[in-house]
DNA sequence: AGGAAGGTAGCACGATCGTTCGTGCGATAC
DNA sequence: GTATCGCACGAACGATCGTGCTACCTTCCT
């Protein structure tokens, strides 16, 4: 067992919480059940609830883990890339090899815990969600209004329909990549993104997109 | 009671279906409960699950039920409102509505199933989601190639890529306006579904589109 | 009139759900 | 050396899950 100085309790919480989220990923933030999560760290149930209390208590850390994990694979690389629409493709390029490289084992976690809560009666869970989905929804509206203000966006484009626009291509491509298994669909985004973004670029913002492989 | 000359049941899995394709609308297909359907619906578990014989059947059942209920309310208004590219649009705008009309209270069903069984174990439910989902895609597809071969669209139009972007803009909708209660993004929708059809379309095309309030 | 068929209810099963309680062990503090 | 704390355990709780079995009641066919 070879005990730490201190805190391994900390240390067996993360344990949970990783393999936590990858479930949540797959089966959904209720489907994630604490009996089946325990046999699967070999942990007795009553040892791993004691971490967190409540189920709901652990949905909630879970939803944190997550948010990390998504922080430090899709939007810090992106957002060390550069800025503007430079910053704006790197956010979905990103996003795409986040769900190419099954980060999550079951796609996005926030998609699927966006489709499983949208629907739902309030309450923390819900909130924290949509928190989470209203974060990154300005992160990418944000990154689009830097580039109307750098110019690189033609000036009647609108950085919020941009940003939807984007996040739909994004979004599809992780159901349908995962529910027909068929990594078409993520070319599809790919090229659905470069030709958004071509379209609406002015000279300036065109430098930082790459040569379309074809415009369609 | 009132019982009919024949065959009561039928009228009865009908109830039934139709408040299972409510509830897993909001809840999920595994969330959707027996003993929760059958005190909804002032009804005993055991006489309800003899419609159905196991869980499964009855999941199956209620999609088949959601299907229908797709198709007479989203798919066949807009078959019968043209072909080509007035279909395409009458396809999104129908969807559309019927998610603003909550045709389903939790949403699109099958965006909902989707989400939910998209990365889960291979089985009959997500296989028949999955045969669902393919034939919407098919549809929007043919009336994007039906709109190409009545050139009512650029020759250099990818009818696939344009029917997966419009999905995307629909599913991208159908969660936002359900999570943040917000009928903002149907609006956006509606905006990137006409632009993204204007700028495709002919001369001949543009005849079917609307009028775009304005061009962003 | 009476049996067959079909639809519903009552009851009980084993499993699993989230949750609580008491306990033991290892390390730390006095 | 002893009291204390953090962490994990096993056992058990009541509730609910999906699933059977049996009985009753209505309707239809003869």
């Amino acid at each position: 067992m070879a005990r730490r100085n201190t805190s391994h309790g900390a240390e067996t919480r993360g344990t949970i919480l990783r393999a936590a989220a990858d479930i949540a990923s797959v089966d959904g933030l209720e489907g994630l059940s604490i009996g089946r999560l325990a046999s699967e760290l070999n942990m007795s149930k009553s040892g791993l609830f004691a971490h967190f209390g409540s189920k709901e208590s652990l949905q909630l850390a879970t939803i944190e883990e997550a948010r990390q994990r998504y922080v430090r694979e899709v939007i810090a690389p992106a957002l060390a890339s550069g800025s503007g629409i430079k910053r704006l493709y790197a956010l979905c390029e990103s996003f795409l090899s986040y769900v190419e490289r099954a980060v999550f084992p079951g796609g996005c976690f926030f998609a699927s815990a966006m489709a499983e809560f949208d629907a739902r009666a309030p309450g923390p869970v819900r909130e924290q969600i949509a928190e989470c989905q209203g974060q990154w929804m300005l992160t990418l509206e944000r990154a689009a209004a830097d580039a109307l203000a750098k110019e690189e966006l033609r000036t009647d484009a609108d950085p919020l329909q941009l940003a939807f626009e984007l996040e739909g291509a994004l979004l599809s491509a992780n159901w349908y990549f995962h529910l027909f298994e068929d990594a078409t669909y993520l070319e599809r985004a790919r090229h659905a993104v470069r030709a958004r973004l071509s379209r609406e670029a002015t000279r300036v913002g065109l430098r930082w997109l790459p040569a379309d492989p074809q415009s369609g």
